[in-house]
DNA sequence: GTCTATATTATGATAGAC
DNA sequence: GTCTATCATAATATAGAC
């Protein structure tokens, strides 16, 4: 019905590719995931794939970049109507967001923690472009809700979001390796809602103490 | 004065390599690592990895069974001797162990880490003859201080484990992140220290409750 | 915009001299 | 046990036809 005639592919070439990228990158890693691959995966060839992002190297930008995106799309949308509810169930708000939307993106998680762990220029760009800006906007939260008793305090504000960020993730991260071990997928629905329970139990005190 | 008059490298060979590949596979990850540059660091040739070691897998696992047996010996020498202290002093003891532990063995950890998190023959292989072992030796102690109360009750100890360990492993796996968001070394002996004490206020549960 | 063909490089693995 | 030389393969990147 629409301009062009392909019968499946609703979606443009350049976002089939980012799509196909994602996942190569996410299951292989920079190195480990194919030019190739990628382009068979979006049903295009490697011509086309450089033609759209040049290299390899560019088109994992473009990926991170996009999935960087979503990510903090998702906790903005929190701290937007911030007024509307008292700070407690604000910040379990944003816990039980992040822990979903985690769950859901295993990808993104895994890129992100991907390269973000290797001292290289990959490294410094995500750091630089998507971490320090969203890191330095989630810093003052956190400090006001540790003056306040909500959060673990006498503690510097990056031993505790490196701690919830692994104690989110990381289940998530090694999802893999979970099935294997446990014989249970941390990213079925009532794994992920029982993820989230944990996960604030542990970090959000409890009001009356 | 020994045998060989080498004048600096009094490590043999082999021990050498395995050096080497730690290093190489924990900074590059399976596929970013290189066998030649392994080979190079170990001041050696690619042929003489290959007499020693085979292929780059059977290297790679040589290194992988180093790394967890280095690891998960420091968690038995504390259970060996349970009977001499009450249990909340041995959870406490392993919770400060294993985060002095992975602060000085950032390498272990991300190995660990890197293929253990991806579908495919090598995390299968670690899964089945490093981690399972391990889980299954862990999961009683979880279980009955949770009963206990030590330990954060109501959930499934899965998700404890996994945000046990992401929340001590993820400052240190992400550690070169880290020093340029913060400027922050968190191997430092006093990032290290309040790391530790961080973990034990948010998964050890107080006493006086 | 998409494809094929090619250039260039570099990998893991092998074979054999010393 | 260590080295060098080489093989076979496969990667990214490029150039140009359609």
């Amino acid at each position: 019905m629409s301009r062009t005639t392909r019968p499946q592919n609703r979606k443009e070439t350049p976002e089939r590719i980012l799509s196909a990228a994602l996942e190569a990158f996410s299951e292989k890693g920079f190195e480990g995931a194919r030019t190739r691959d990628i382009a068979a995966r979006a049903k295009v060839t490697l011509g086309v794939v450089q033609y759209h992002f040049g290299t390899k190297d560019e088109l994992w930008k473009a990926v991170a970049t996009r999935a960087f995106d979503d990510m903090a799309e998702g906790l903005a949308s929190v701290v937007g109507n911030m007024d509307e509810m008292d700070e407690r169930e604000l910040l379990s708000t944003m816990i039980h967001n992040h822990v979903y939307f985690v769950a859901k993106h295993t990808e993104f998680i895994r890129i992100m923690h991907d390269e973000g762990k290797r001292r290289g220029p990959r490294m410094r760009w995500l750091t630089d472009h998507h971490v320090k800006p969203l890191f330095e906007k989630v810093l003052p939260l956190i400090e006001r809700a540790q003056k306040r008793g909500l959060l673990l305090s006498g503690v510097h504000p990056m031993h505790f979001v490196y701690a919830l960020i692994g104690a989110v993730g990381m289940i998530f991260q090694q999802a893999e390796e979970c099935k294997r071990l446990t014989g249970i997928d941390p990213s079925g629905p009532e794994a992920v809602a029982e993820h989230a329970r944990t996960i604030e139990s542990l970090f959000l005190k409890t009001p009356n103490a």
